[in-house]
DNA sequence: ATAATATTGTTGTAAATGCAACATATTTTT
DNA sequence: AAAAATATGTTGCATTTACAACAATATTAT
């Protein structure tokens, strides 16, 4: 069986490519809509940096799948509208920056967090929770499993 | 229960976006591996209009996700490489730029398709075929009704 | 009939992103 | 001790991408 799979309308790809698409765009909406300043991507930072107090930037890289550059990027913006705090500190004897979230920066991220739960219940809904809990399930798995494949220098 | 999951990396989107994210990048590097000339998403737009003889430049943009601009250019390519032949058709009355596949393309895709065929399988190999037939299925259903709730004016 | 709206494709532009190169400092190798 | 390699962050640049504006044509509304 499965032999006719050969196209990439029917592999595993597109559907993460498509679904993930949309969902980035629908949540674009949705910041907009109810008028939440932060990028996407500043959100995706400033909540990584919220469970990961005193993180340096190359480790919120990893964990946010961007190379340093962009990373540096986003804490120039989130640190500019005072969501987080910036320090330098050593990891290994080596000089790096850390950083962690300020108050403001905290009573923002809970802002949008609540937004963003109401909104993910919405587009969750017509699915069994059983079923997300095994898409998300099995996503990370195979997340980990290409981690480990993908040569990635960041 | 599931009253906590309100964190960004523990919702359904960090592990969709980061998925695709490495995806993506896998098959980035695969392509440059083995020497293939064509980008991710020319060989996605190829594909598409192998089984889509004949179709239209927006229809093929609602098949692939990107905007017109975009997948006029991606066009553009194709046809330059001489993957595609374009003409003009009417659809409903009206001019459009309809496309099909060429005998050179067709070659090309076949190649690709039979090494993106073992890479699939190398991928997926850690992830039981019932697993990655479920997630697949679920996020299929998922993206349909998440293009219902997306407002997209392709 | 005329105006307004919709469909399709193209061009221009601004933002995002990744990559390579650089600068600095530390560790490891020779 | 000197040289090579590694870790960390920044800058510059080229590519990708989305979005808006435009052009041309056809349909619908007034």
């Amino acid at each position: 069986m499965k032999e006719c799979k050969l196209h990439y309308t029917d592999s595993i790809h597109y559907e993460l490519e498509q679904t993930s698409r949309l969902m980035k765009k629908l949540t674009n909406q949705l910041f907009e809509k109810v008028g939440i300043t932060l990028t996407m991507d500043e959100y995706a930072a400033l909540d990584t940096v919220s469970i990961n107090a005193g993180i340096c930037q190359r480790d919120l890289a990893k964990l946010i799948l961007r190379d340093r550059a962009n990373t540096g990027r986003i804490l120039d913006s989130l640190e500019q509208k005072g969501f987080i705090t910036r320090f330098i500190d050593t990891k290994n004897n080596r000089l790096v920056r850390k950083m962690g979230i300020t108050e403001i920066g905290l009573k923002e991220l809970d802002m949008i967090n609540k937004k963003v739960k109401q909104y993910l219940e919405g587009v969750t809904k017509k699915v069994t929770p059983a079923d997300v809990e095994k898409v998300q399930e099995t996503l990370r798995s195979f997340r980990i499993e290409l981690e480990k494949t993908v040569e990635f220098n960041i």
